[in-house]
DNA sequence: CATATTATTTACCGTACGGTACATAATTAA
DNA sequence: TTAATTATGTACCGTACGGTAAATAATATG
């Protein structure tokens, strides 16, 4: 009696793969934002009928922050890498430059989806909204945090308000999201991130 | 007969003035979006019946639209008089700091109505979306062309990517935008403003 | 086999959406 | 007074929304 071997289900089988229809759906979302993207959309880009959906996921908010959780651990994983860089600098410079290279992707949809996905709350949407302002309150957390290792390591000056140029640093990568989402290139998200890095704190 | 006088209209007269309607729909649009404001909650807002609205105004994006026109004379005045400062320096000094007491002023709606007015299309909307995106292109160039006027003028240095520089600032507003419609208050806006002042070019 | 359990399918719910037809009210011109 | 003109109010259009009830199909257990 293998305490790892996995029970078979008792009831009929689903006919669809939890993780690659959240996948799907998250595709939908990003691209579309919460509001805009409906649940016809979403069942058609994840292939299953309705009732299915909100028997496995629930329903279309808690959709979304599932959708939101593979997102995190998926596309946007490259800011968790880019704080393991050694320098405070060389941390905000990877954490852009991916960021321009991330958001202007033309594999997936432009823009940041914590950033931009849901700005305004249509009353019923205020739990989608707060989810994503505590997200973005979040990396910018996680960036204040790394520098103010950065500061005890003597690599930002005492001087240094973290949490003010953490806010800064999250603020143009908001404003890059935007931006994507227009007509910006890579290379013109590139240059401004180049214009934001310029006299570093030291 | 004087050619200025006013004809008097022969049928009925409207019960509503055209402007302060339209002023109201701007409260609603710019505090909603497009999307999410519904012609329901701009009917009760400006105070007119429907068919009224679409007798005076056209369609919800006309209506958006000419919202729009009257954000732009109004409320965002303060982007022309910052053009009109007399060093390139002191013109992003003052749009920037003006940006960040409009976009956390408590009297009006958080945030920019031009920069995520509507960041998402829902296919319809596209003519919207491709608006706000014109509209963010035009004062983009509007610093542009400032900061070239400044380069004839040696105020800033001939090496310096005018285009580059002006998405920069843009940029940084469009993400102080979306730091407003979260809990960032004006306080924590003028710092990434004087975050984003320290690197200026010479 | 029968039974319990779970998933899928179809069809539908009530509500809100943007937009409009139509009758009526208020005004000017003749 | 009558006709022409314009705005208003009511009531409604078709459609799309998020969400669900109920019947049916597929599996495991006994």
């Amino acid at each position: 009696m293998n305490i790892s071997e996995p029970k078979k289900p008792r009831g009929r089988p689903s006919a669809f793969n939890y993780d690659e229809a959240l996948q799907k759906a998250l595709m939908v979302f990003w691209s579309r934002g919460y509001e805009g993207a409906s649940m016809a959309e979403l069942t058609e880009a994840m292939g299953i009928n309705r009732p299915s959906i909100y028997a496995a996921y629930g329903n279309k908010e808690e959709l979304f922050c599932k959708a939101l959780e593979k997102y995190m651990v998926g596309p946007t994983a490259y800011v968790a890498a880019a704080m393991r860089e050694p320098t405070a600098r060389q941390v905000v410079e990877a954490f852009l430059t991916k960021s321009a290279e991330f958001l202007a992707d033309e594999n997936t949809p432009r823009g940041c989806m914590i950033a931009i996905g849901s700005l305004f709350s249509g009353a019923d949407a205020d739990q989608v909204k707060q989810a994503l302002i505590a997200y973005r309150r979040g990396y910018e957390t996680a960036l204040k945090e790394r520098f103010d290792l950065a500061k005890s390591q003597n690599d930002l000056h005492k001087s240094v308000n973290t949490a003010d140029l953490a806010k800064y640093v999250a603020t143009v990568h908001q404003g890059m999201s935007v931006q994507a989402t227009g007509d910006a290139t890579k290379e013109e998200l590139l240059a401004v991130v180049h214009q934001a890095l310029k006299n570093w704190p030291t």
